[in-house]
DNA sequence: TAGACGTGGGC
DNA sequence: TGCCCAAGTCT
């Protein structure tokens, strides 16, 4: 099979002119037409494609930075937050704990504090309605570039070209390039890129053709080029894609080890409230040293990862009632930041997901 | 600007 | 199993 040569990098002068869009890449126009001809007959329906509604298109853009579709909808996250808070002004008026609920699960719960701090942010604005531009979007928490050009052009189909991991891989196909994506100039170049090959009239269509192409047939490991609507385009098409996109290299994995305390007495347990950048809000275990927990029984170990960490969770058995007769190992049985929560309490308190299994692991019987 | 930020799924 | 990856943003 005959394939185009995986062409050397795209020179940045070429793409640095300001020229037209044809005289930049040729076949932007035959690209337009069978991407959004493709996406047309083979486009899937979730519910936020069924809507303009600015404030439930926010909802599942947050939801799904660095989050796959399978989790948002198949494990009712989108559901649950949009039956919970169904417009602006209830995400406004409700309580943090309320919101890190509904979140929890979904990890990096600064994006569900920044919808709120958004929400807040709209209403006070004049008319109380979303800024129907990318810049006025841009300027609110927790919306960054992509989101605000998918806000935009799904909301209001306004031409704003947006660029996501998946659009990433799909255009340094195309255009064979093979320079790291997450380091200059590729960054800025690729919003270029998707800015000289959008569909201006159809904006909305167009990009999500554009992320659903990246998704179901221009995969990271095993890209279907065989039967990509927009292969005769594409200067990667065959062998050469799976290679691409080049990128830096990931960030070691640490391993660390928690210890913590199970510590209940009159139906009442002890935890303890994330105050850092991580995890903030959210209740955990106390947390021990290995020597304070040296004496105690081991009651479980769990696994998990969070960023590029490895954690390996113990939970200690303690035991409050019988703490002056254990061994001056023992630790305290409550320091200024750790609190008593009845048990009944514990399924509306905020918890990290492996500790919530744990927990429930633990507390079944 | 490089690091930090959660979690689950796929291979 | 241990990585890589997923509709990124903030500091």
């Amino acid at each position: 099979m005959k394939k185009k040569p995986a062409s050397p990098t795209v020179p940045p002068a070429a793409i640095d002119a300001t020229l037209t869009q044809d005289a930049l890449i040729p076949w932007a126009a035959e690209f337009q037409a069978k991407l959004l001809a493709w996406f047309r007959a083979e486009g899937r329906d979730y519910p936020w494609r069924q809507t303009e509604n600015p404030y439930a298109i926010l909802v599942s853009e947050v939801m799904l930075q660095q989050t796959q579709i399978a989790t948002v909808l198949g494990r009712g996250y989108y559901d649950r937050w949009m039956t919970a808070f169904p417009d602006v002004a209830t995400l406004a008026a409700a309580s943090e704990p309320a919101i890190l609920r509904v979140w929890e699960g979904l990890g990096y719960y600064s994006r569900a504090r920044n919808l709120q701090k958004t929400a807040q942010a709209v209403l006070a604005l004049p008319g109380g309605q979303f800024p129907e531009s990318v810049e006025g979007l841009l300027a609110l928490h927790g919306i960054g570039p992509y989101t605000a050009g998918a806000v935009a052009s799904f909301a209001w189909n306004l031409p704003a070209p947006l660029v996501d991991g998946n659009v990433a891989r799909v255009l340094t196909r195309l255009m064979a390039c093979d320079l790291p994506i997450d380091q200059p100039p590729m960054p800025r170049r690729l919003w270029e890129w998707a800015g000289i090959l959008l569909n201006r009239q159809d904006a909305r269509l167009h990009n999500s053709a554009l992320m659903e192409l990246g998704q179901r047939i221009c995969t990271p490991r095993s890209p279907a080029c065989l039967i990509c609507p927009v292969n005769t385009c594409c200067a990667s098409a065959g062998p050469a894609a799976a290679s691409r996109p080049k990128k830096s290299p990931a960030r070691a994995t640490v391993l660390v080890i928690e210890h913590t305390l199970l510590a209940i007495r009159d139906n009442k347990i002890l935890l303890h409230q994330e105050t850092g950048r991580r995890r903030q809000g959210l209740w955990k275990l106390p947390l021990r040293t290995a020597a304070e927990t040296a004496a105690l029984p081991l009651l479980h170990t769990a696994q998990y990862a969070i960023t590029h960490h490895r954690v390996t969770l113990h939970i200690h058995a303690f035991a409050p009632d019988n703490a002056n007769t254990n061994s001056n190992a023992a630790p305290a049985p409550q320091r200024e930041d750790e609190t008593w929560h009845s048990l009944a309490d514990l399924p509306l308190l905020p918890m990290p997901g492996p500790y919530r299994k744990s927990l429930n692991h633990l507390l079944r019987q």
